[in-house]
DNA sequence: ATGGTCGGCCCCCGA
């Protein structure tokens, strides 16, 4: 079985890519980030003509995430227990995370907020919503030990100074402060494991669109996919689609990539 | 080379 998680920057503008990238990795299910559109305006038939079914939740242009898969879609969940809001008065507004049982393996596609500086209220959103998913996420390891949960998406942070190209240039900027860091670090420690790092050293999952970033080799490791000990124990291999980044209409993260037994 | 932001309720905002 191979999963993957990819913030696609619009599935509207990138249907074609996204086809591509699913059959290019023979992918059995592919978790979405940054849709922006709403569900109604999702390219659906494109993939189930690729042989896909698809679970998406987005109201607005901004985030929205999607679960695609061939494997099975079932039992699934608009948000999880807790998961803090912006704006919207409903949870599940907000489009930042959805979850679905495929082949077996129950798996999120998840958005973190972004954050978008230090001292924001943003930010403390941002906190609050990765503690919610630290005590949810943990509560489903404590009710079922031998769950097979793959948390996986764009989380917005850089969990180590190797994460970054320079960490003096994110000094005093989000992704990379203490409590970030410490947020990132409680679902670790709830009991979901980075199963791509040791596969991928030294790589990126994102470069900024602006300041020839990606030629110059500037990125961020900020997308990552969290495994529960018995799915941790199926991984067989990782990697990083580079070369999904590069050329025209490309989206400014690469997909991630992981291969089960 | 991969190339000088990009996407969307689009001239401004969020990433």
């Amino acid at each position: 079985m191979r999963i993957a998680t990819w913030n696609v920057n619009s599935i509207r503008s990138r249907i074609d890519r996204a086809v591509g990238v699913l059959e290019r990795h023979d992918l059995d299910v592919l978790a979405l980030q940054e849709t922006k559109c709403k569900d109604e305006q999702f390219p659906v038939q494109r993939f189930v003509d690729a042989g896909y079914e698809v679970a998406m939740h987005g109201l607005n242009q901004w985030n929205g995430v999607a679960v695609v898969s061939r494997v099975g879609l079932d039992d699934v969940q608009v948000g999880f227990e807790g998961m803090p809001h912006w704006g919207e008065p409903d949870p599940a507004a907000e489009a930042r995370a959805i979850g679905a049982t495929c082949g077996g393996v129950r798996v999120w596609s998840l958005y973190v907020p972004n954050g978008r500086e230090l001292g924001h209220p943003h930010l403390d959103y941002k906190l609050d919503w990765l503690a919610s998913l630290r005590d949810t996420a943990g509560g489903w390891l404590a009710a079922d030990a031998q769950a097979q949960i793959c948390l996986m998406g764009d989380w917005n942070v850089a969990p180590t100074d190797d994460d970054v190209w320079d960490p003096g240039f994110f000094v005093g900027k989000t992704h990379v402060s203490p409590p970030e860091r410490a947020g990132f670090q409680g679902v670790v420690d709830a009991g979901y494991a980075d199963v791509v790092r040791e596969h991928t050293p030294d790589q990126f999952t994102y470069w900024d669109y602006t300041q020839l970033r990606f030629p110059k080799k500037q990125g961020m490791r900020i997308d990552f996919a969290l495994a529960s000990p018995a799915l941790a124990a199926r991984v067989t291999g990782a990697s990083i689609d580079r070369e999904e980044r590069k050329g025209k209409g490309a989206s400014d993260h690469a997909p991630v990539l992981v291969e089960l037994d």
